[in-house]
DNA sequence: AACTGTGGCCTAACAG
DNA sequence: CTGTTAGGCCACAGTT
């Protein structure tokens, strides 16, 4: 395995391979640390030798951050400086494959970036933030708008060791990985360095095709269908308020478990107007499933299923760390990924086995089941508070038991007690609710908390007082919690950091038909040289003025603190995040916007 | 002509 | 994949 890290510095904005030699290349291999520079006037000689160095290593796996588009960068510099790119082992140039992949001939070229925006958590997609999410510490590094001034300074071989770090980040990550990614590739039957690139759908399609294969089925063509919509899972209305003992109970693998159960799949859906003597008919819209064969749905996550169970139970046995241990853990997970993934493949119009009756029908049998559960737990007198898609949110922890039972023998599915909270809060909005595990800790659920789109500072305080309502349900001590706040907002005391609103871009800039704030940012940005791709997050802090909100959205990066309005965030973020939650304990916008107490603790804070 | 309120629409982010 | 919530823009109608 050799990891890379190619040191490419712009001197106007983001490096291009037009005028922006490379700097440096860093390679690690798990011993060898070797770095390759520029030497002043020309990268030429960085490159040959680097490509000598993939020559003599002579690499099965080659693996980089961001490195698809390190290789089309170098194509350019080779062709600049007339070097051959020879790295792959018939001396062939890396050249486009499937889903946007890059492919070394003879070795496997891994793009850890394509895993890491897998991650919706992640805002930055640096190597840096890429790595903290996996638990590895960073340490401080040089931004990379300040690359220019190092490479032109006596410190510029600070740059080179962080390159170096770079290679040796990437080489851990992929010890990391690894192991999940060859057993992904060894399920579905993708090559290895596709399986990141690859979207979950077509990753359950290559193990379909597979499966279709071993069965003797032939294989769909793709064909571009019509999408037609269809009907999902059940979300009951919860009753705003805080309740006690609470307990969910959770349909295990429910989808999954209802595809094989009643062997929905494209292949044994019986269409309108056959015959079919003795068939599995979907509870509302009466879709039809034949019993005298296996489809191959029901067979793949049969044996995904199967496949799971014996490796979990191997796993009991094995030493935990062991390398035995990791393979094995890594190959549970993926066959879970791969099972969970198939209902949204089926609904999926691109898919080759779409089917949207399947879809359907899969859903609503999901519907059916969760409807005979709560009418079941009614009639034994539990009280239902809440329920979404394979979950019920129950009172009463006696005959829970029983409940749980009755869905085993009764419906013929799996189900357990997942969690249970001692106490719970819920708004009138479906899948936003926040409550205190009996085990340990708070766990909140939709609302602004978790959401990436709004302040930290809103965020901050909306967890305030949800902590101080779940634990002491006192209001006033709540209340003058967020007038606190709301007071040092108005004062300017907050950091810049906690005023920046995040949004993603889902598309081009300029493709935006609604100027919205974070639009209008993004349109700044760019404007300014900045280079803004779809799927990046653009930070933006709204400014004084008159004109609309968006017109006030500013990039975050050109914002002085004087400029923000710090009452647009009083108005619009701190109270509406306060107020989702203290609106269920009567408290009004009015009563948080008044003057703090000067008690104690309006100058404990100070 | 400027202002205000309303509802539809666009957009994003979440739950499962 | 569908279900759900929510903010802000924008066109429009009615008011001043």
């Amino acid at each position: 395995v050799m990891a890379v890290h190619f040191l490419k510095v712009g001197e106007k904005g983001s490096p291009k391979p037009e005028h922006d030699p490379i700097v440096a290349i860093s390679t690690y291999d798990g011993k060898m640390l070797r770095q390759f520079k520029y030497d002043g006037k020309t990268d030429k000689h960085l490159i040959e030798d680097f490509l000598n160095h993939v020559k003599a290593l002579d690499p099965d796996i080659i693996v980089g951050y961001g490195i698809t588009e390190d290789w089309s960068y170098l194509a350019e510099r080779c062709k600049r400086v007339d070097v051959p790119l020879e790295v792959g082992r018939n001396y062939a140039k890396p050249h486009t494959s499937v889903f946007g992949h890059v492919s070394v001939t003879g070795r496997i070229n891994m793009d850890l970036f394509h895993n890491a925006r897998e991650n919706p958590q992640l805002t930055e997609y640096t190597l840096d933030e890429y790595a903290q999410s996996l638990g590895l510490s960073v340490e401080y590094r040089i931004p990379e708008h300040k690359y220019p001034e190092y490479l032109n300074s006596s410190d510029v071989d600070r740059l080179f060791k962080q390159s170096e770090e770079y290679a040796k980040l990437v080489y851990r990550i992929w010890m990391m990985l690894g192991d999940f990614a060859i057993q992904l590739s060894q399920i579905t039957g993708l090559p290895m360095d596709h399986v990141f690139t690859a979207s979950p759908g077509h990753r359950a399609e290559a193990y379909l095709i597979r499966e279709a294969y071993s069965l003797g089925e032939l294989i769909p063509q793709r064909i571009e269908k019509p999408y037609v919509p269809y009907v999902g899972g059940l979300v009951l209305q919860p009753q705003e308020g805080v309740y006690e003992n609470v307990s969910v109970i959770d349909f295990s693998s429910m989808y999954p478990n209802l595809m094989l159960k009643y062997n929905i799949s494209p292949d044994t859906y019986v269409p309108e107007g056959e015959e079919c003597g003795d068939c599995f008919v979907s509870p509302e819209s009466k879709h039809r499933f034949r019993k005298d064969y296996k489809g191959v749905y029901a067979s793949m996550l049969q044996k995904l299923l199967d496949a799971r169970r014996s490796v979990r139970k191997r796993l009991e046995n094995v030493k935990e760390g062991s390398v035995e241990h990791r393979v094995l853990d890594a190959r549970q997970k993926a066959l879970k990924i791969l099972a969970n993934t198939l209902y949204g493949y089926a609904g999926w119009v691109g898919a080759r086995w779409y089917l949207r009756e399947v879809a359907e029908s899969v859903a609503e049998w999901g519907r059916h089941t969760i409807r005979m559960a709560i009418e079941k737990a009614r009639e034994m007198g539990l009280k239902i508070i809440y329920g979404d898609t394979d979950s019920i949110f129950v009172t009463d922890g006696e005959k829970l038991k029983n409940l749980v039972g009755w869905i085993e023998s009764e419906l013929g599915m799996e189900a357990r007690v997942d969690k249970k909270y001692s106490r719970i809060l819920f708004t009138e909005a479906k899948k936003r609710y926040g409550g205190l595990l009996a085990a340990d800790g708070l766990e909140v659920v939709g609302l602004e908390v978790v959401r990436g789109d709004w302040a930290e500072i809103a965020k901050e305080t909306q967890l305030g007082v949800l902590k101080t309502m779940l634990e002491t349900r006192d209001v006033s001590k709540a209340v003058s919690y967020v007038r606190n706040i709301i007071a040092e907002a108005r004062s300017g005391r907050v950091e810049m950091e906690k005023m920046i609103i995040w949004k993603r871009m889902t598309k081009p800039p300029e493709a935006y038909e609604v100027r919205a704030p974070h639009v209008l940012a993004a349109l700044e940005l760019s404007k300014r040289g900045w280079r803004i791709d779809v799927g990046d997050k653009v930070g933006y802090i709204v400014t004084r003025g008159s004109s609309k909100i968006g017109e006030r959205a500013r990039p975050y990066q050109l914002v002085e603190k004087k400029d923000i309005d710090y009452e647009y965030y009083v108005r619009n973020q701190i109270v509406p995040a306060a107020m989702r939650i203290l609106k269920v304990f009567g408290v009004d916008e009015q009563t948080l916007l008044q003057e703090p107490k000067k008690g104690l603790m309006a100058f404990g804070t100070g």
